[in-house]
DNA sequence: TTGTACGCGTTATCAA
DNA sequence: TTGATAACGCGTACAA
């Protein structure tokens, strides 16, 4: 049986204690020049790698993070996550990458494996924003940062896209083209989407519209959804109620959405504009180029990751950090000017 | 400071030894009802979690596996991970997800990192296919498993898409639908798109054509170089030599291609049919839903991980396992019959 | 059935 | 500048 060489058996080949050998390799003291070349060589001949398991059991200590996402498939979270790993790479963490799949009691079952194996801090995206597993970081003193959530408590920290302002801005952009009749494909009930809701709201009222002429139809999230609402719509309405502009709560909805507008042959942005939300890698080669709301999921992950990594290491007092990152309009082809 | 609670703690309040409580929590052996209770209540109250460090220290074996992708952001590798997490987490692993952004002084660095920690098992997707990272593990006896790279080494375990399939498959179908005159969009020059070069010259020869009359052009990557390639290729050539059907190297490619042709009011399929590969998310909706050859990456990811596993668990002699991923053809609407 | 004592591979403390 | 030796928190052989 195999067995890696361990910092007692460098010591040997070297001649020295332990302990020595410890400090070459952690310049932690001063050394003669002598023994830190024995040491090295003896560290190159063995192909010596220290034991990290010893050494953060020893430093209470691991160097690791986890992460704990709603849905690893999802390109919104990989997105977030690969801004994640840029910035713990950087600073010298590893990460724990878990997968609730919207799946409460996993998130728990995950936060509670990762506080077992002793990371140094948790970035999590939470199915509620009151979860337990929240609970149970705090009361371990186990250092977290939320995403994608905004939590009630005021000493949680977070970071989310401002939700509200995207389905503002978004809806302000269709106003400001002369879209009077507005309709809003909503989401389900959660809270961004509804974020988005209130956006859409805000700038109705801000415009001096009145929001009984809107239209608010639909509980849709994936691209079936965005088609079935809108066929469903255009069956029952007669063409003098039919909005001018569509603001829909994610891209691949109203990307569904065009396709049933099509079939019926209702054109984008011809004969109605259409905005959607998140800038999907494929919003720019769908058949209208899709006008939509940009999230910076990336630089969402980075900025989640870094506060964190601070706070681990600064161990400064709490200063709570809530972060509302401001999306972007990407105006590209599916909405149209109202002559 | 706070300081959580240790084995010890528990054994004092339940007025046991610690091996005891060990007992109990590993169900190792015959205890007493009334000690099991005892030891349970102490466990709940001070809400102990065992330190996965220190049992891994201990037991040599940490119920971790290290992956090793080259492009976390790349819905390829995404998936890939999607399946490697569920398996994983259904077998009581937790993963370290690393990115080496096809960096191989990285890959090395993100190995050797993961050895340290002691992960009881590596997945990487190599950059080299004689990468040294696979050496090291080899030689510190880590178990590994290869994904989506064929190395030479006979006692290597790898699972790839078979790309040679692929393209056979892929080109088979035009030549099927009665196109003579084809080109192939060729990738960069990696094993994976040379093997779906490879694959096309196979189906051409073995349909009795001659490889002289395609036409093998580029070296494409993103949507952009196919959209270059063929812009270029129109500029350049007589009508007579253009293609009937064209083979892509990948979907964005391909997407690249038909802008670039409907640009020169060359529609698809109708004058030219035309093949992606990958059957990314957006294939279906694009202008002309594209016809292409589906990889299973979700699949790859959990049978990679399933073997590793495997190989960790059972401890078996050496089985090389290797693993030839049939690709699976996904027609759409970009191809036509020729008549 | 339970407890004692040692080992796992480090780092940290205290002498020398 | 170095070397014993004690933590770190847990499993486990051995003894009781």
């Amino acid at each position: 049986m195999f067995k890696p060489p361990t910092i007692e058996d460098v010591a040997k080949s070297a001649g020295v204690s332990k302990s020595t050998v410890s400090r070459v390799l952690n310049s932690s003291a001063k050394i003669s020049e002598q023994t830190i070349k024995r040491v090295l060589e003896a560290v190159q001949e063995l192909n010596y790698e220290p034991n990290n398991i010893a050494r953060s059991l020893s430093k209470k200590k691991t160097h690791t993070i986890g992460v704990v996402v709603e849905d690893i498939l999802n390109t919104f979270f990989t997105e977030v996550v690969g801004g994640i790993e840029t910035t713990l790479k950087k600073a010298g963490y590893s990460m724990f990458l878990t997968n609730t799949a919207y799946d409460y009691e996993d998130e728990i079952k995950l936060t509670r494996m990762l506080m077992r194996n002793k990371v140094d801090g948790v970035l999590i995206t939470p199915v509620k924003s009151d979860s337990e597993a929240l609970s149970l970081l705090k009361e371990r003193k186990v250092p977290f940062f939320v995403i994608n959530c905004r939590c009630d408590h005021q000493d949680i920290d977070w970071i989310v896209s401002d939700n509200i302002q995207g389905g503002y801005i978004a809806t302000k952009y269709l106003i400001e083209l002369g879209h009077r009749k507005l309709m809003h494909l909503r989401g389900v009930n959660i809270q961004s989407t509804n974020d988005r809701l209130e956006g859409f709201r805000k700038a109705v009222l801000e415009s001096g519209l009145k929001l009984s002429d809107m239209q608010v139809i639909g509980n849709a999230k994936f691209i079936q959804d965005g088609y079935d609402v809108m066929k469903k719509y255009i069956k029952k309405q007669s063409a003098g109620s039919f909005p001018t502009a569509i603001f829909a709560v994610n891209d691949v909805v109203a990307i569904g959405a065009i396709a049933a507008l099509n079939e019926h042959g209702i054109g984008v942005p011809e004969d109605v504009s259409i905005i959607g939300y998140d800038d999907i890698s494929i919003a720019s080669l769908v058949r209208v180029p899709l006008t939509t709301v940009l999230q910076t999921k990336f630089k969402m992950g980075e900025i989640a990751a870094a506060q964190l990594i601070d706070k681990i290491e600064r161990k400064e007092k709490r200063i709570t950090r809530q972060f509302l990152i401001r999306p972007e309009l990407v105006i590209r082809k599916s909405c149209k000017r109202l002559s």
